[in-house]
DNA sequence: ATGTGATTGAACTTATCAGTTCAGTTGGGC
DNA sequence: GCCCAACTGAACTGATAAGTTCAATCACAT
């Protein structure tokens, strides 16, 4: 009675191929721009396919953001998730953080992402909830988190663990967008490593074992 | 022969009234989504009028992009000049430059040449010039001279002028859309007061007088 | 008053695209 | 070897909107 799909036994699944060709449609062209033509020949595929898996243009987008978001959320936990284990200097535990954070920040489906929110927030304003809640402020919180146990730990000094975190993603959200041009311009790994280090060091100043 | 037109003397300009509505349409519904129609509407004038100013819709959404630009822009380096009279304290200067910037940046007009920007970047790659290149990246520009006079007159301490400019935007940007969800949520003055508070007290930790 | 150029509304052309229909094909499970 | 469900291509409908045309109107300058 769910309207689960049965498993399509024997056959290659073709809707994650579909949501795949969907999500590259729109990020290259935009969701209204986008045709489902051009999706179904992206995937290999016939039209009424498309529309035999997912029921409509909006449905297909909704869950191609859905998909994308889950992905690019995993991939920043995981970035996050360094912290756990932080070694004996704190410094290059950070720093590995921060590279990490920006290569999923430069990373071409995320920025897609990110695009496509901005772009579609007045028309679709629940993928605030899917992208936003779900994906960045989940990141947010996760470092948050982790940076207060190390002020307990007393290792770092830190009032307000979550402005603390919302500054150590501005330190390296601002500078990268500013070199990447918005995206549009491909930054070499050594410039990101620089960024990294800068704003570790930026914001071990203010919130290092010896910060006022 | 020069394809200025003449000033309309005697009616109002209505050209501008056209921009305006254009830009207003464009932000609410985006690009594609916008219809020259309701812009007409909006501008109170008839659709064949929007055709005699501006001979495309595509015309019509540059010139209303590059129009709000340079508002925006001219708002932001206003922000920025407030550091050439720094006065004897630099903390109240830079946290007034900080809540100008933030101010800037929450505005609604603001926010939506920025939201249409991402989303339209691929379809019209010049914008790129017009907003980024002429906008942001001469705030940040500003910025950073600013700051590098203060370090050279010795009140800062700072080897890398562009990026403490690019970090402070970032200590700025990244907390705000942070707290206002993308923009969907109305920030009070009291928290933008101290967003731009903390940016500053972990500026100063970095690039004080005292810093490393 | 009157001429002139901008403005208006309404209708029209053309193009694109979402979503559907259908007759025919395919390929794995039995 | 046959069945059945998924798949295909092609054609079709209906809606929406860009850009144009045109005859009628308006408001200022002289």
């Amino acid at each position: 009675m769910s309207g689960v799909r049965a498993a399509p036994r024997g056959r290659i699944d073709k809707r994650q191929a579909i949501l795949d060709a969907a999500f590259r449609v729109f990020a290259r062209q935009g969701y209204a721009n986008a045709c489902v033509q051009e999706i179904a020949a992206e995937a290999g595929v016939a039209k009424p396919t498309v529309y035999n898996h997912l029921d409509s243009k909006e449905r297909l987008f909704r869950e191609a953001m859905a998909a994308a978001a889950a992905s690019a959320t995993a991939r920043n936990l995981a970035a996050v998730d360094r912290l756990r284990a932080p070694g004996d200097d704190l410094r290059p535990a950070l720093q590995e953080v921060a590279r990490r954070l920006l290569d999923c920040y430069v990373d071409e489906r995320s920025r897609a992402l990110w695009r496509l929110l901005n772009a579609e927030l007045a028309a679709f304003p629940d993928l605030l909830d899917v992208v936003w809640g779900e994906g960045t402020s989940r990141v947010t919180e996760a470092l948050a988190d982790r940076l207060a146990r190390l002020a307990l730990a007393g290792r770092l000094t830190i009032a307000d663990p979550a402005r603390a975190a919302e500054q150590f993603s501005g330190l390296l959200m601002g500078p990268v967008d500013s070199r990447s041009r918005l995206g549009t311009r491909q930054v070499p790994e050594v410039e990101l490593d620089e960024l990294a280090a800068a704003a570790v060091e930026t914001f071990l100043a203010a919130f290092g074992p010896a910060a006022a």
